[in-house]
DNA sequence: AACTCGGGGCG
DNA sequence: CGCCCAGAGTT
């Protein structure tokens, strides 16, 4: 019995119901595989549903704001996931007069659809033999065929992509994709594989050699750099100041209170220094009330120190760089995920905005 | 080829 | 705490 079989049988008996195994729109089929890349099937599910909710056709996600389109993704990471979202919604609409793209080259060239996801969408929606690589297919194939080569590096890359066009099934491909997904993700699993019970395990190399655990091989591992962000929550009247990140760093887009970054912590006695303040505030005056809370946000390659300092000011920041909102406003902005504890928290603590500190001398 | 881009779950 | 997740874009 060839692989592929073996692999169709399993996965009847063990696949999952996900809704956009329940569709052919290549609209729902681009739109899951966006959000699942390099994210966890119950972490995105949520998401899916949100986003057919928003935008029912691919027109109405091309017709919205960009905010809108990051609000929804707040929460989920790689918000650059979003913007090309939104950005190749608007080229099927303008490049393809709104029909979506089927060819793997044409769907290929969609801001944020690489090799994976081309190969997902031509399988998925249009039944092409465009085998998928992602994580679960590498570490699968690397044990069942006992490939070492790393999978991050250009020859892995190519092997495993000769190794899936020889056994993808040409009759079936779409299932085939979904089959050794699948099985990758819930039997070949990165650790404590469910080898004992794995019906492939007798012509498994990675089994047979006792080298499972070794397999796929990885030869890049990133390495965690620290950030001191020093966020000032300036209240006047019940508005409080933002301001939108820009390119070349994390959060592009999003929203966020000014920020003071420094390259080591920062307290009441020990602050940023003067110019630091002075590129926010130029001429405006303002009173620093309290420091606190502090949060310690953790990404996949930083660590991020939080501290938010709390002041008021009686005069107004340059508006061409920073935006005064209320609490209505400043809840319908985008923000990462430690903007949104932070504010969570001080919305359980006082009223937030609402009401800001005792009206003490600004000097 | 090496870096960068989030957030969460798990042993 | 380290690894990995239905990867892609930039340098």
């Amino acid at each position: 019995m060839n692989v592929a079989r073996e692999l169709f049988n399993w996965y009847q008996d063990n696949k999952r119901d996900l809704p956009w195994r329940r569709t052919r729109d290549p609209y729902r089929i681009w739109l899951s595989e966006i959000i699942l890349q390099q994210t966890r099937v119950e972490q995105g599910r949520p998401y899916y549903e949100r986003f057919l909710q928003s935008f029912p056709t691919l027109a109405d996600l091309a017709a919205a704001d960009e905010q809108e389109v990051l609000k929804l993704w707040q929460g989920l990471g790689y918000y650059s996931r979003a913007r090309n979202l939104h950005a190749a919604a608007k080229q099927v609409m303008n490049e393809f007069q709104g029909q979506f793209p089927s060819t793997p080259d044409t769907i290929k060239s969609l801001k944020g659809v690489g090799d994976y996801t081309s190969a997902a969408i031509a399988s998925f929606a249009f039944d092409l033999p465009q085998p998928v690589l992602d994580g679960n297919v590498f570490r699968f194939l690397s044990r069942y065929f006992g490939v070492h080569t790393p999978i991050d590096s250009l020859a892995g890359r190519r092997a495993f992509q000769s190794i899936a066009q020889g056994i993808i099934d040409h009759r079936d491909p779409a299932t085939f994709n979904q089959a050794i997904m699948e099985f990758g993700a819930l039997q070949c699993k990165p650790v404590n594989p469910a080898c004992e019970q794995c019906p492939l395990a007798k012509e498994c190399i990675a089994f047979r050699n006792a080298k499972v655990s070794e397999l796929p091989v990885k030869k890049t591992k990133t390495k965690v750099r620290d950030r001191f962000f020093n966020y000032l929550w300036i209240r006047s009247d019940e508005h409080c100041w933002v301001n939108q990140r820009v390119a070349n760093d994390i959060w592009q887009n999003l929203y966020e209170l000014p920020l003071i970054e420094t390259d080591a912590p920062c307290s009441l006695k020990k602050l940023p220094e003067t110019t630091a303040w002075n590129r926010i505030f130029g001429e405006a005056t303002f009173r620093l009330k309290k420091a606190g809370p502090d949060l310690r946000h953790l990404l996949s390659h930083q660590k991020i120190h939080a501290r938010f300092f709390e002041l008021t000011i009686n005069t107004e920041l340059d508006a061409s760089v920073y935006r005064k909102v209320n609490q209505a406003e400043l809840l319908a902005l985008p923000v990462s995920r430690l903007m949104e504890l932070f504010m969570q928290g001080q919305m359980k603590k006082t009223l937030f905005l609402l009401t800001p500190p005792s009206s003490s001398k600004i000097k």
